[in-house]
RNA sequence: GGGCCGGUGGUCUAGCCCGGUUAUGACGUCGCCUUCACACGGCGAAGGUCACGAGUUCGAAUCUCGUCCGGCCCA
């Protein structure tokens, strides 16, 4: 009486008689075990309702009187300069995972919502947006255009941090902080006359980095090196009694500034020369000609023109020889009154003019094209040149020694990152210019006395104050230098925004405002960052935090590396391979998006996007949420001691707990990619694949093959698996974790709960048969499949290795084997099946096929 | 020129520190199966001289040296 299913395919046998398929499916209809989770698939709409569920509870307030181990992560204060990119969705959500990881070890997180004001870029956009110049614009005007775009561009950028997920302590104003807000400002201006009355401070008149289009001076770490084509130009030098030096050089518009033409001591081609002067063409300046060994002798013709602030290079021979600098560029990018007739042009236009006139004169005999590396500016991508102004300097080549000691002694995760700083400690040379021309950053704290002329700063408060001298009359009336009391002129420069950025993680946890919160939590700071901010952020704070406390900044750092397209090119707007991310996430869902840079690439590589992965990432979060859906049918029994339970029920446990203990070491090692990898093989390969095909038997029990016990123990087991995966998984994929959990286990969620650690009973000697065991399944699905049965055809009798007795009752109900043995069967009419990967061998009596 | 990281089937990735039978997993591809949680599924299969060269070794993806290529940072 064989059941034959409706599209069985019986073509190759229609007369074929075959034993009766496994029979549950009309009994499970009988038996009422229906699923408690309805839907089939994970909707990303079902996050948004939980999104609601978690803003009325206060699961991830911060209380720091709990009696837990503070823990604070300083978040990276993102700067909204519009919508998010893909690279901050999978930043923030890698620093959320780790804060949720970290809460459920049980330590109190701090994980303050931090937002980032002071600075460039808005100033930019007001100013192309409106067609106005800010230094031509009344300030406090200026300000307010600045504070309601950044006002709008918050809105946007809060909306879909939620919408991922980051469970900052709150979303309230309050527990939050923005870097232009007064009290934040008056914290970095306290900072600041603290080290000024350590002698930390000094005004010093020296070349700098000028970015024009910010019109103002900014620090080596916030230059970078582009290269791009230029002309190198032959020129001549005319040397009284000498053939005319032949000289190369990309910039001949600072031919004007030129104070000295450098050769190598031991270039042979010019030892003649040395000690000479040399006329620069048109210009007719006679400058030195020195030997120098920075002179490269293979680049060009081995002769060098210095120019006043041409290159870092430039400067450093000014200082060395003790040159006459010559200013031949202005801060607005023209060429100054030292440039002769040139003055006033733009550089780039003064370039060609000054070629075209060294052609005519016959003083250029040679053009030929190269790659220059050029500076531009970190914020604006625009090049910078080397000019000297009056600027505020804060002393840091004092402390490199003693960072090197705090880079060599802070965890660093991955420790390889490390080496980013400690090559940037190894390359600072000169103090840290910390005054801008700017106007929405924070006020430099000083006045000037209108008699002597001196800066005064004001003194510290017991609660800082904020200051805005450039509107503001001073707290004091006398000078204290010269006791006049004629007045004073406010400073209207800013800091440079690394001096506010940079004492994030003390304000966190409260530097001069919340003397408890910053004694309980100072010592256990966790830096999160990419790894493009090594020199700036993480670097400035590390200083900072020595000058005013003496100590180390950081418990942790923790250096992720960049998000780049599927090719693995840096993501840009202007590439057109920056496409915005919230589109993903609503389409494949926030848990999807955040366990992609989990299962992408390991901590500190660049992490690929493209669409497609993503697709197939999102597909775990389906098989997961099935999974679930399928023990949910089956009823939760009282608790059962492991001892009690079966002992395939105590092996699966057993494999469990080893799959516990092999994910939290990865995870303190604050790198999810090889825990996320191992959770999907664990839930997919193992416990979905083999496990629940499995106990699927015993669990629906339909023909009562199994007692009552043995049936509770699978429902037992099957939750408890599920369970620690759903924990496992909580800190990554935090919203269908949850969902499970308050469907299942706890309305109040999964998030209030330990993560998964290893069970000290939850022991198996079976374990060692696992890889034989998964090799016997496979080797019967593999028998059937070439022998063109369904997975659900029975068969007759089977022989499997002794090993695997204990599995026997549910191996029987998994294949559906009428008899299982063991060992080797006498008869030859069994099929010999070799099992991949061992030794082992199955035989298999196929289903008797007789004719009707 | 220097430093750091990387080079593993079409793509991404594990293994490398602590050398050892047929190299992990995923995506993709192909074949079969609408099978009782899931077709965003199941089962099976194809696909790799582990960048190249030399060395150490009984044995190298793994250790050493060199070369090449890519990325980032710095001079």
């Amino acid at each position: 009486m064989a059941i034959t299913l409706k599209g069985q395919k019986q073509s190759s046998s229609p007369s074929v008689k075959r034993p009766p398929l496994l029979t549950s499916r009309r009994l499970i209809l009988l038996s009422k075990l229906e699923p408690k989770i309805k839907s089939k698939r994970w909707k990303p709409e079902a996050e948004a309702e939980l999104l609601e569920a978690w803003a009325n509870e206060d699961t991830y307030e911060f209380n720091m009187d709990s009696g837990k181990k503070l823990y604070t992560v300083d978040t990276p204060p993102p700067y909204l300069s519009g919508p998010m990119h893909v690279g901050q969705v999978i930043h923030y959500t890698q620093i959320d995972t780790i804060a949720r990881y970290r809460r459920m070890q049980g330590l109190e997180v701090n994980f303050p919502l931090g937002i980032d004001r002071n600075g460039l870029p808005v100033e930019v956009r007001v100013e192309k947006e409106l067609g106005i110049h800010m230094h031509e614009t009344p300030r406090e005007e200026f300000l307010h255009l600045c504070k309601q775009r950044l006002d709008e561009a918050e809105r946007i950028s809060l909306s879909s941090f939620k919408r991922l997920g980051i469970a900052f302590n709150t979303y309230e104003d309050e527990g939050s902080y923005r870097t232009d807000s007064p009290r934040y400002r008056a914290v970095t201006q306290a900072t600041f006359i603290d080290i000024w009355n350590k002698d930390l401070v000094y005004s010093d008149y020296r070349p700098n980095n000028w970015c024009f289009e910010c019109g103002t001076t900014i620090a080596d770490a916030e230059v970078e090196y582009k290269e791009r084509p230029t002309k190198l130009n032959y020129l001549y030098f005319e040397v009284e009694g000498q053939e005319p030096l032949e000289i190369a050089t990309t910039r001949p518009e600072l031919l004007c500034a030129c104070g000295a033409v450098f050769v190598h001591p031991s270039d042979e081609r010019y030892t003649s020369y040395q000690g000479k002067t040399a006329k620069v063409p048109i210009f007719g300046l006679e400058v030195p000609i020195i030997s120098s060994p920075t002179a490269q002798m293979e680049f060009g013709t081995g002769a060098l023109m210095v120019c006043s602030y041409g290159d870092q290079a430039d400067v450093m021979a000014f200082r060395d020889y003790a040159l006459t600098p010559i200013a031949a560029v202005a801060t607005d990018g023209t060429m100054t009154e030292a440039a002769g007739k040139y003055a006033g042009m733009k550089i780039e236009s003064a370039r060609e003019k000054i070629i075209a006139d060294l052609k005519e004169k016959d003083l250029l005999f040679k053009q030929e094209d190269t790659i220059q590396r050029a500076p531009q500016c970190w914020r604006s991508r625009s090049p910078i040149e080397f000019i000297a102004m009056d600027e505020y300097y804060v002393k840091q080549t004092d402390y490199i020694d003693e960072l090197l000691k705090i880079a060599a002694n802070t965890p660093f995760y991955p420790d390889f990152h490390r080496q980013i700083l400690i090559d940037w400690l190894n390359r600072v040379s000169v103090d840290w210019p910390v005054s801008r021309r700017r106007y929405y950053g924070t006020e430099i704290p000083i006045w000037y006395c209108k008699s002597c002329g001196k800066p005064v700063v004001p003194e510290l408060t017991d609660v800082p104050k904020y200051y805005q001298p450039w509107r503001e009359d001073p707290p004091f009336k006398k000078c204290p230098l010269c006791n006049s009391e004629e007045g004073f002129t406010g400073e209207d420069r800013t800091f440079d925004t690394w001096m506010d950025s940079s004492i994030s993680g003390m304000q966190a946890v409260g530097y001069m405002y919340d003397e408890k919160l910053f004694k309980k939590g100072f010592s256990n700071v966790m830096r999160p960052q990419g790894k493009d901010i090594v020199r700036t952020w993480l670097y400035y704070s590390l200083l900072r935090t020595l000058q005013l406390t003496g100590k180390p900044a950081f418990s942790e750092v923790w250096v992720s590396g960049h998000v780049v397209d599927d090719k693995g090119e840096a993501m840009s707007k202007s590439k057109g391979n920056s496409p915005p991310p919230m589109p993903f996430v609503e389409k494949y869902g926030a848990d999807a998006m955040r366990i992609y840079g989990a299962l992408e690439a390991g901590l500190g590589s660049d992490v690929r996007f493209s669409e497609d992965r993503l697709a197939g990432v999102s597909k775990f979060m389906t098989k997961l949420y099935n999974v679930a859906r399928f023990i949910s049918m089956f009823p939760i029994p009282e608790p059962i001691p492991f001892k009690q339970l079966t002992p395939v029920d105590q092996w699966i446990l057993a494999e469990t707990n080893a799959f516990v203990e092999r994910i939290g070491p990865e995870c303190d090692l604050l790198d999810f990619h090889k825990p996320a990898t191992e959770i999907r093989g664990f839930t997919w390969n193992f416990f979905a694949d083999h496990v629940l095909e499995m106990v699927k038997g015993r669990s629906f029990n339909t023909d009562n093959a199994f007692t009552d016990k043995e049936q509770r123990s699978a429902w037992f087991t099957l939750h408890e698996v599920l369970k620690v995966i759903a924990r496992a998984l909580a800190p990554m994929t935090p919203f269908i974790t949850d969902k499970i959990y308050r469907e299942l286990y706890d309305e109040k969620g999964v998030h209030r709960h330990d993560f998964p650690k290893p069970m000290k009973d939850w022991r198996s000697s079976l374990t060692e048969h696992t890889d034989l065991l998964l090799q016997t399944n496979t080797g019967f699905w593999k028998f059937k499949r070439e022998n063109d049965l369904s997975l659900r055809q029975g068969l007759p009798e089977a022989y499997i290795s002794e090993k695997l007795k204990p599995w026997a009752q549910d191996l029987k109900a998994m294949h559906g084997i009428e008899k299982l043995s063991f060992g080797k069967p006498k008869d030859d009419v069994f099929i010999e099946v070799n099992l991949p990967e061992t030794e082992h061998v199955i035989y298999i009596r196929p289903p008797v096929e007789k004719k009707e």
